[in-house]
DNA sequence: GGAATCAATACGGGTGTACATATTTTACCG
DNA sequence: CGGTAAAATATGTACACCCGTATTGATTCC
């Protein structure tokens, strides 16, 4: 079977296209001229635009379960510097080139929609993997006493989680590093500095 | 000149409308469906969708202002105690009625849209308001020695305001009031606590 | 009477998706 | 190996419908 290369081409400039416009405002016919490839090959690759919103989802996603098993999870490493590598190199990633896109699966997040319900189920299950891990990183943390033994660790990931994802969120709107430099700051100063 | 009734129930049911769906994903045609005019009243009393937008965003706004006024610039009040209220509150009246649309401010945030860029430009104002007025608390605290001297209330205020957003946005994706329990939860145990 | 609101319909263009056909690659069999 | 059928991909166009907005005229109230 031959590689489809139109394939691949329409899901890297389809999500680069959703990260930027979002993906009500992106219309097939965007992301097919964004890759370069006629109309047909969308049709062919894709039996919806659902269905293309789910891969790209995955692609999105990809780097970060990556990110995630290399820091987060990786007990090769002192629990609090896994937990600041994450957080500044999700940030960093995100926020760089001075594009205020957002996080992809915050912004598929916000975008209600009953149509896209499955993108919405999917997104769940990828925000709840998330906040295992985060979760996974502070027991770890509470375990080598870097973290007072009371930290409530599921309580504390999500809310983490939240401010991430608030912060990237805030930084689009106001078109401004600040939230995610305030973020990172006080994450590490104040919620988790060795002696809170 | 005679009360534009019509205008109204656009207003409100529209709100209603685009804060279940998303803007995009609401067509003009659902929105006056919903308000139960014809559709030359839209026409008629907005120039475009997105001078709409800016009305119902207003709308919305409105009564968020009104808490703001009640609780965190109240200083009648002890301010880690305004603090609670309009967290709680806040949080409360958004995940009401078993419906999980998130707050429409981080929704319209999230929604990228160069078209809609007067709106993005308005809500950035808005964020901004509600971060100095969040600030403004935090420093009352830190007068009344309910936070201690050395708390930065500019960064501490927009990572509580990322932390707001981010827990209605997970609640939402997630369709669960955990994150906002949670976020209020480590707020006020942690961050906000005396002794932090 | 004049201005604002109400109301119905129309317009040009964009939407997601379907379809028919051509081209290329893979798989199987002698 | 070589040849061919099946399958997958490429491509252009068409369809039915929805989009935001415009236009025109009737109605209502100060």
């Amino acid at each position: 079977m031959r590689k489809p290369t139109h394939k691949t081409k329409i899901l890297q400039e389809g999500l680069r296209v959703v990260h930027e416009r979002g993906y009500s405002a992106s219309s097939v016919r965007d992301i097919i001229q964004a890759a370069g490839v006629p109309q047909g090959s969308f049709t062919n690759h894709f039996a919806t635009k659902e269905a293309f919103g789910l891969e790209i989802l995955e692609l999105f996603y990809e780097p970060i379960q990556k990110l995630m098993a290399e820091t987060l999870l990786n007990d090769a490493l002192p629990p609090l510097k896994r937990l600041r590598m994450w957080a500044e190199t999700g940030v960093n990633s995100l926020n760089q080139n001075n594009q205020w896109n957002g996080c992809l699966l915050g912004n598929f997040g916000a975008e209600a929609n009953a149509e896209i319900d499955t993108i919405q189920a999917r997104l769940a299950e990828i925000f709840s993997e998330q906040q295992r891990n985060i979760a996974y990183c502070l027991r770890a943390a509470v375990k080598a006493r870097e973290l007072p033994a009371k930290t409530k660790c599921g309580d504390l990931a999500v809310f983490i989680h939240a401010s991430f994802e608030g912060s990237l969120l805030l930084a689009k709107a106001q078109r401004s590093l600040v939230p995610t430099e305030r973020f990172k700051k006080v994450l590490f100063s104040t919620l988790l500095s060795p002696s809170a």
